[in-house]
DNA sequence: CGTCTGACGATAT
DNA sequence: TATATCGCCAGAC
């Protein structure tokens, strides 16, 4: 990728600290980046990724994979998640009490 | 420079 | 639980 903004630098850098077999979410990935609420520029940054991110660890708040245009990612996505040991639930959804990913910052994580 | 369009999310109803 | 609204940013036209 070219000269991308510096938020986009930022997305990606959080996005690559996610560990394997753990998902964050748009927003959580926006607060590590330190940029607040922008969860929806964090969308819009991965939708101009490269394939080294691992972007498909990245879903949305309710622990859903979020649709996009291309659908092929979408199972892309999931089939990549199941790969690494994170599980779905019959609607779809993955447990984000069991597998998002904990960062040090209360004020992305809640509980635990 | 104005508009439109997206991988979102919190809140209100 | 479902739908609507609003905030917020970048890139294509």
């Amino acid at each position: 990728m070219a000269e991308l903004s510096e938020s986009y630098g930022r997305i990606y850098q959080a996005v690559r600290r996610i560990p394997r077999g753990r998902v964050a979410t748009y927003g959580q990935v926006a607060a590590i980046a330190g940029l607040g609420r922008h969860a929806r520029l964090v969308g819009y940054a991965l939708n101009a990724c490269d394939e080294e991110l691992p972007w498909h660890r990245v879903i949305n708040a309710r622990g859903e994979i979020s649709t996009r245009s291309d659908p092929f990612y979408e199972e892309l996505q999931r089939e990549r998640l199941e790969g690494e040991g994170v599980s779905f639930d019959d609607r779809g959804r993955v447990s984000l009490v069991r597998f998002q990913w904990q960062t040090a910052d209360p004020l992305v994580d809640p509980d635990w």
